[in-house]
DNA sequence: ATCGAGTATCTTGAAATCAAGATATATTTC
DNA sequence: GAAATATATCTTGATTTCAAGATACTCGAT
């Protein structure tokens, strides 16, 4: 089945055919699958009465096992967004109740996020909600293309993922 | 070489053994590469003075070859976002001479949006530049295996591009 | 001990996005 | 051909994000 990415490649070939656009195979459609997802993710969580962003971040914790607690700093590197919309952000969870900010007791620069028993629940049943669409989107493929997807994925984020960044 | 997913998906099967979170391994690593590749694409578009976004509308009306022009409507559909987002980002570069709207002579309703002259040497400038960054990340892989990614990514956009939307 | 460099977080102000609804024109149905 | 419905774009107001810089603390070298 034909995407939205064939036909833009096939137009960039007639536009511009002195160019090599082979690469936007690939990351085209990474960046209009994951704005796809975005929306889908949206819609799934608002059954929840949670934003996108609020269950990045509390799932982030709620991972990190209990106490359920993660500096600010590791909240970016999981969610890659600005210390500047982390602490926002924070600041609002922190409003309705799903995570509180203590003191780093090892350094006093430093504060520690902590979800709350109703942010850990909220974050556990967005979490399956979000499993059964994603299984669903990837009904497309078999077990084994997954796993190939996945792996030839790895190759790309790793390199992000390692160094700075 | 290991990436943050693996880590993440490592510590949802410690925390909640009782759920699979195998798509999490293919939508996960969707979502931040798309992450990191806006990132790099806005640091490689400062060179040119230019905005992801102002890319992505200039560029849409460039492969749509001579007039170079398209409706909103045809816009919304090649950059996902919203008609509101649309119309404020053809102001700014209504405003910025790199684009501009004419009456629809078929539907009165309808607005043209037209690159100018200046709007289409920006857009070929810039997407010289993001094709060469796109081939240094996509070094990491074959070519046949960026064929792969490219035909199994296409399956799971490709519903998505098609239907509703 | 003190200096200086490095690190962690927060503040600020501007810019961009979205959802929802308004307006104007087209199209279909009867 | 009038009414009802659908479509295309724009407007509005609130929310979210980012870049840049400020603040406060830590740590190693002298």
């Amino acid at each position: 089945m034909e995407d939205e990415v064939d036909r833009l490649v096939a137009a960039w070939r007639r536009e511009r055919p002195d160019l090599d656009v082979e690469p936007l195979e690939v990351l085209s459609r990474v960046s209009r699958l994951a704005r796809h997802l975005d929306r889908a993710r949206r819609l799934a969580f608002s059954e929840h009465q949670l934003e996108p962003w609020e269950f990045d971040v509390l799932t982030s914790l709620r991972r990190a096992g209990a106490p359920y607690q993660l500096s600010p700093g590791q909240l970016l590197t999981q969610t890659l967004v600005t210390s500047g919309t982390m602490t926002n952000r924070i600041d609002r969870l922190t409003k309705k109740g799903l995570v509180e900010r203590l003191p780093d007791p090892s350094d006093r620069r430093g504060v520690l996020v902590r979800l709350t028993p109703e942010g850990r629940d909220r974050a556990d049943e967005a979490l399956a909600g979000l499993l059964a669409q994603e299984r669903a989107i990837l009904a497309q493929l078999s077990r084994a293309q997954r796993g190939e997807l996945a792996a030839l994925l790895r190759r790309l984020t790793a390199p992000f993922d390692n160094v700075p960044g």
